[in-house]
DNA sequence: ATGGTTGCAACGCAA
């Protein structure tokens, strides 16, 4: 059985909705889990989604400000909205469902993206975002004989060399950042999560998610990153049946700076 | 070396 998993940093789900239903009516995943929704829970666009066939909807939103909601064609449910850092933020989701035989918790993830001066001491921006990541050690990536666990979502951080399209000139800059980095590795190891875009990749293929809007030429510049992430437990890597970016989507009138990313899976 | 753009919401802040 085939299931797909969609993770998109929307940049506004209400201003974007349009490219949302292209994208859904073009590629269809299963699931889709969306980051900066940036709206309350009580305006966000159900009833579009439901019209396209994603009528189960978990959502954690807040006014003007970060989001995260995952729709489904299945039925899902969901386990958690947790908070992190001790504040209120909307950052995470977690639903479960049932695909192939196993039952799937998918956690979705929007990382504080840390704003720009990389030093925890005088950005406390930064400081938010290495005290998220190091409380993503309690996410683990869980799994048994019948279940496994997927993690998506904008991490805010591209942990490998060709993760940028410059290691050298950006080893300085917020998501890139040795400490960073070497955190977020050590995070999803000890999770025991896989990094699934990475799976089967070579290292030193550059691979990017998100195109900053400050770019003249986005795509002559291609100054890409990859922060836009898929893991998995590692009892479903056999079951993995190959990603894209789907970097044309940045090119889409009014696009976000985020492209979509699908995940495939065949269970059975 | 610097500044470049976008969204929210209604000013500057976050990204």
């Amino acid at each position: 059985m085939a299931f797909s998993i969609a993770t998109w940093n929307i940049n506004s789900v209400r201003l974007r909705m349009p490219l949302v239903e292209r994208f859904l009516l073009e590629y269809a995943p299963d699931v889709l889990s969306l980051q900066e929704t940036k709206c309350a829970n009580d305006v966000f666009p159900a009833a579009a989604f439901r019209k396209l066939g994603y009528e189960h909807i978990a959502i954690n939103g807040q006014k003007g400000y970060h989001g995260v909601a995952t729709v489904a064609r299945r039925p899902i449910e969901i386990v958690e909205r947790r908070r992190f850092c001790e504040n209120d933020d909307c950052r995470h989701v977690s639903v479960r469902f049932d695909a192939g035989g196993k039952s799937l918790l998918l956690h979705n993830f929007y990382v504080p993206a840390g704003g720009d001066e990389p030093d925890p001491e005088i950005n406390r921006k930064f400081r938010h975002k290495l005290d998220f990541v190091a409380e993503m050690n309690a996410i683990r990536a869980e799994h048994d004989e019948v279940s496994g666990s997927v993690l998506v979502g904008d991490l805010n951080i591209a942990p490998l060399e060709h993760d940028v399209w410059s290691h050298k000139q950006l080893l300085n800059v917020v998501s890139h950042t040795p400490v960073e980095t070497t955190g977020f590795e050590a995070m999803r190891k000890a999770g025991g999560w896989i990094d699934l875009m990475r799976h089967g990749v070579p290292d030193d293929q550059k691979l990017y998610t998100w195109w900053s809007y400050r770019a003249q030429d986005w795509q002559a510049s291609n100054r890409g990153r990859r922060l836009d992430h898929v893991w998995c437990s590692a009892n479903l890597v056999p079951h993995f049946a190959g990603y894209e970016i789907l970097r044309e989507a940045r090119g889409w009138e009014r696009p976000s700076d985020h492209v979509p990313v699908i995940a495939r899976f065949d269970l059975n």
